[in-house]
DNA sequence: AAGATACGTCAATATGGCTGTCCCATCTTC
DNA sequence: GAAGATGGGACAGCCATATTGACGTATCTT
């Protein structure tokens, strides 16, 4: 067993003692996370690359695409970055052509965010690799399965920040 | 409706095309593994920023402490990134206390590494913000959905390196 | 003895975060 | 209408983590 197991007490079953769980059971959740996630993205990485994008890139076109637009503020507060990390992928991918922006209507102080045609395209297809990632998954793992994979993940979010996630996903709940 | 979802025909359901899912299904699981995944590490990222420590650091710690005496190559392997990167991080837990390593008995070209008993202290530390961050999750979500994070999550890793991940885990599938 | 392997290291580079500071335009409030 | 709050932007510098490429040494295999 591994060394810092020793304090868990593994004869807990987590029926009995839910909040107390198997260390295997926490290591496996732990890395089915880490690298499901990790290769999720791989596939991704290799298209932004050849576009001299990064991760970062991607995930302000994703949310972009998510909801047009949608201000510069709202997009912090969904990524959790600085103004300045954001400031600096914003400006390249309108440097590129993908992004751009117009002037709030109701608050004219906001820059509201939306997708060129080019970003659209490219949006589209980077989301195309993750479809058929998450198609395969889903499909091997049955639909009984996925609502299970999208209740625990809900689980992991704190309270706090988990109607944030859901309003991106339209549900009012 | 999201501009690059012009190209994905939504009244396809997925029962009758698996392969081929509603977008909202798709963006569904791209944000709940994105805000999970990140929501999970964030505990951790402040126990390691108080020993002046990234989650690069932590990576190694984990699985040295899940296969104690494993060699500086498998790490790499485990982890999927350069020797170089490796090595730094690698010197910097020594540095601290944290690992060691001794000598390979059946290739003394290996070197084994595994935690001090400072390294082992610390990692259990972290490892306890995972158990409680997963333990509620799951205890929320309920065993079935439990193994159905599980099921999808396997599917998202490729075939080639499944068995690699399932190893760790002690599953000989 | 030759070659492959395990490990380490020097050097340069890129990415994507961060802090701190200062600025302007616009909206809100008194 | 002035004062303050808010949305957005920009400059400068720093840090963590990854990369590539080249090279060196000890050890194992053939």
């Amino acid at each position: 067993m591994a060394v810092p197991s020793s304090s868990i007490p593994e004869r807990t079953s987590p029926a009995a003692s839910p909040l107390f769980l198997r260390e295997e059971e926490v290591r496996r959740g732990v890395e089915l996370l880490y690298f499901g996630y990790t290769r999720l993205t791989r596939a991704i990485d290799e298209g932004l690359a050849k576009q001299g994008l990064g991760r970062a890139h991607h995930r302000a076109l994703y949310f972009i695409a998510r909801q047009p637009d949608l201000s510069v503020s709202s997009l912090l507060r969904i990524l959790g970055i600085t103004k300045q990390s954001l400031g600096r992928v914003l400006n390249e991918l309108a440097d590129r052509g993908l992004v751009e922006t117009s002037v709030g209507e109701i608050d004219r102080r906001q820059k509201l965010l939306r997708l060129t045609e080019a970003g659209a395209l490219f949006e589209a297809q980077l989301f195309d690799s993750l479809r058929n990632s998450l198609a395969s998954a889903y499909s091997a793992a049955g639909q009984d399965s996925v609502t299970g994979f999208w209740r625990v993940l809900e689980g992991l979010i704190p309270e706090s920040e988990r109607a944030m996630v859901l309003d991106l996903q339209g549900i009012s709940k």
